[in-house]
DNA sequence: TTGATATATATAGCCGAGCTATATATACTG
DNA sequence: CAGTATATATAGCTCGGCTATATATATCAA
């Protein structure tokens, strides 16, 4: 039974990597608890998968099902309930694709921007009074360090679909 | 139906403020990719949920259930069921607290430092790859972007606590 | 000391997100 | 046109999350 902080350093890593192993990890720890801090703080009756859903459809425009769940990082059939359950609040819409007609287009509405920006302004409200004293150099650190990280997030994305689209053969 | 990506800028917010309020709306956003990319990258079968609880024991010391719920984010009824899950695989243990019957010291466990530790190490190999090529400016810069982020969300994460215990009156 | 109130955890019961396995419908290809 | 591949849907499960409430113990006041 161990009461106390522990770390370990990595083995068999070289010195350099073992830095950057250590602020990966502390990334994804820190981005869990900053989900579970944002949806608590405002209180928001709506998961993370709505907003996250949503988000990928604005930034990238309508696409199909399967590309919303690659770029989305969640198996196919969890991307159709969900859509679904968006579908029905009139969030997003289904356009059928010309071109093949197993496939539809999954595209946000206007009422989805809607709330999707109302759901970003209430998040950053309520965040806000945490991160009002950071110094002008730090808010600059944390724009610097967002921009670098999601280009290699979101080719992390495409490139774990295609290693799980190989195993699935 | 909009099919172009779309920026808002915030309505009635003081011009340095609405960079900041950008920066935190991206970082909620993103850490909620990272989480998907992170489990399903290492295609981890435990849950977020998990390693955050681990992590914040291993962090803090052996803690009652409730102030454990507390700083992970969570109702109480949810950490009550996740411990009995980490009990069951003596990932934590329960600790009989001398002061109060009612309560427990919740601790973890060797075997759970273990099991936090390989986590770890799987999850910053299989992202390594991603990051190989990141200059050691920019290395430098998500050091420092989640050291001064880290202590905001844990004490974000307290004071959401004191909110949610006032409401509950 | 006892009765009222407060607090710590557990239980019940629900919903949504996530998964795998598989079905169905359409597309493609020899 | 047969056979295979692909896009989505369905079935059925687990877990994490919630609220409401029960239970047990503490605490405090009369």
């Amino acid at each position: 039974m161990l009461t106390e902080p522990i770390t370990l350093p990595p083995r068999g890593v070289p010195a350099e990597a073992a830095e950057l192993h250590d602020i990966l990890t502390d990334i994804v720890q820190l981005s869990g608890r900053v989900t579970r801090l944002a949806t608590r703080a405002t209180q928001d009756p709506e998961t993370p998968a709505t907003w996250r859903t949503l988000a990928v459809l604005q930034q990238h425009g309508p696409m199909r099902l399967g590309e919303l769940a690659r770029l989305s990082n969640v198996a196919q059939p969890t991307m159709t309930k969900i859509v679904a359950g968006l579908v029905e609040r009139d969030w997003v819409k289904r356009i059928a694709d010309q071109d093949d007609a197993r496939a539809w287009q999954i595209g946000i509405s206007s009422k989805g921007v809607t709330v999707l920006t109302e759901w970003r302004a209430k998040l950053a409200t309520t965040l806000l009074p945490m991160f009002e004293d950071l110094p002008d150099a730090d808010v600059q650190t944390l724009r610097k360090a967002v921009d670098l990280l999601r280009p290699r997030i979101e080719l992390g994305s495409a490139a774990a679909a295609l290693q799980s689209g190989k195993d699935d053969h």
